[in-house]
DNA sequence: ACCTCACATTTACGATTATCGATATATGGA
DNA sequence: TCCATATATCGATAATCGTAAATGTGAGGT
């Protein structure tokens, strides 16, 4: 429960681009091969090779091979961990009694 | 439309340190003065001044200062900006008629 | 076998960011 | 007014991140 932050920061180090924004905004149309995520983002194939990795590594992006092409998408499981976090980050306490309106001064 | 993406990434920056996901969490039982955050955290002083400038700058909290003190919470408006946010990165497309399942292959 | 295509990985470098110590700016009380 | 407390800002340094050139890999065609 510790350093569960460490884990969750890692997840939104994958969000806080702009290329890896554009790059989901992209793949929320569906499906789409890596030739055509480059030539839709105006960058370098080795700079979008980079991106994809750590989009994939963060569970939100998976990757499928298909021969000689590697067809990306939004995972399912990514955009319910996305949920869940989001939760944990600005929702609302989970407990009532967790002192909700606790006087802080001093 | 465009550069929607640079002001996204801007807000999700705030979210990706291990630190500001923690003052978060403490922030979630309620509001909490500087000083509280401060021995709660293992951070110097000038730094957890740092974090808060970062989460207040993204707008998902707010600072309310009463006499010497500076009490910080997480804004309504905070939460519900977050909210969309999520939809617009994982979320699904907008309409049916934007090729969900197109053919990627070139 | 060889070559090419389509990506992935490695490596390096500039830019950004986090951290801390020191200093500055409030705020309230004597 | 001066002093003490609570934050903010200003250095400087170390770590991290984004980018691209060079290289590696694996599949398909000849």
């Amino acid at each position: 429960m510790e350093t569960d932050f460490r884990r969750n920061a890692e997840i939104f180090k994958a969000f806080c681009d702009e290329n890896r924004l554009k790059i989901l905004g992209l793949l929320r149309g569906g499906e789409k091969c890596a030739c055509k995520l480059l030539e839709e983002m105006g960058i370098g194939q080795s700079t979008l090779s980079h991106h994809m990795r750590i989009l994939c590594a963060s569970g939100v992006v998976v990757g499928r091979r298909e021969g000689k092409w590697v067809h990306y998408s939004i995972s399912e499981e990514g955009r319910e961990r996305v949920k869940g976090l989001i939760e944990q980050v600005a929702g609302r306490a989970p407990k009532g009694g967790e002192a909700p309106v606790e006087e802080s001064r001093p």
